[in-house]
DNA sequence: CCTATTGACATACCGATGGTATGCCAATAG
DNA sequence: CTATTGGCATACCATCGGTATGTCAATAGG
């Protein structure tokens, strides 16, 4: 019988995402050393030649997964941040919705913990900086170019900023009160606001 | 012949010492997925028998070199500090201290990079805590009793700190322009006096 | 339509890895 | 002087990430 048209594409595409899918819940549950490809490729319900037929490797899956999470994250907080006018609004609530949705356990193990020490710290700077923490250079360049901040250098703060939050985000999901967010969010806010 | 007293302690700890020197070495290098036992006991002269005589496996070696780095860093946080007599004083130099200790090659990528995703965060914070984290914890302490810091909670504030230095430790790192740490420090330090 | 090609996998296999079980010999204890 | 134990070395194993090859259906070309 004839063909459908773009069973191909479509087949390709389903087996990726189930890839990807299956692979996000076994790195955020065991990380990225405690599972190995053929769990993977078993939960996956497919094969190690389909998995090595769309990624190159495990790394390259788990960058793969990272983006996902990343670009979920990013989302989040541009979402908040786009409720706002106000670029310092913006500012707060972005760094709030960052707090927030990096303290999920898939989250927090893939992106803050393996993360660098799989793909080495410079590549996953440079995927967060595509992703969540462009967010964060520019709201803060805003500020700056609307008088609101001191002139300073971006980067140093940003920097500075980021690695308290992504800090803190693991702190919380341990800790897990809702009244420790309150605190870190108390702290946070006068270290913005120190800034100003 | 008659045996010398006390060869057997003598030995023992020259080999566990040479283990830790070159695991140190080459996790340094090329970190802890990159490099295989084999490597490690070839480079030590010795085999993987004398390797698991003195350590429960990879990563308790990984555990002891992590330990090592992490006094080292602590000694010159302390060391640092307690050049001076004032609160404050002993806070911003300490932090300083930790900067730039923190830039080091191997304590970047053993403590800030590979020691979360090797050992699991919590752990990782348990012996950062009572290595270098404490430092800090007990320096905010004091200013917040002195009634230099406003009243509040001190864990949040710690772990801000802390991570907004290790992140800054990393960038520093690869960044490296002097020009760079005082920018840095300077925003660091309107942090720091925000909380006054 | 029929055929050639290619894409999306499955299968079989490899070297290297972390880990273990056992053997051995000298240093210590009695 | 002998028994024991501590400090390793040797030999071996299961599993891992990775690769080479085979297979069959979906597509492209005539």
């Amino acid at each position: 019988m004839a063909p459908e048209p773009g069973t191909r594409a479509r087949q390709r595409e389903r087996t990726r995402r189930v890839l990807l899918r299956e692979a996000r819940r076994l790195f955020a549950e065991h990380g990225y050393g405690g599972v190995g490809l053929a769990r993977i490729v078993a939960d996956s319900a497919v094969t190690k030649g389909a998995l090595y037929h769309h990624f190159e490797g495990k790394p390259d899956l788990f960058r793969a997964v990272l983006e996902e999470v990343q670009a979920e994250v990013a989302d989040a907080v541009a979402r908040a941040a786009d409720a706002h006018q106000d670029p310092w609004e913006r500012l707060t609530t972005g760094c709030r919705a960052f707090l927030t949705a990096s303290t999920a356990p898939d989250v927090r193990r893939i992106m803050l913990m393996d993360g660098p020490a799989v793909l080495g710290w410079s590549t996953w700077r440079a995927l967060d900086e595509a992703a969540s923490a462009r967010h964060l250079t520019e709201a803060l360049t805003d500020l700056v170019r609307a008088g609101v901040l001191r002139p300073q250098p971006i980067a140093p703060l940003a920097h500075l900023l980021s690695g308290a939050m992504n800090e803190a985000a693991l702190w919380l999901a341990e800790a897990d009160g809702p009244a420790d967010l309150e605190d870190v969010w108390a702290a946070l806010s006068r270290m913005l606001e120190s800034q100003r």
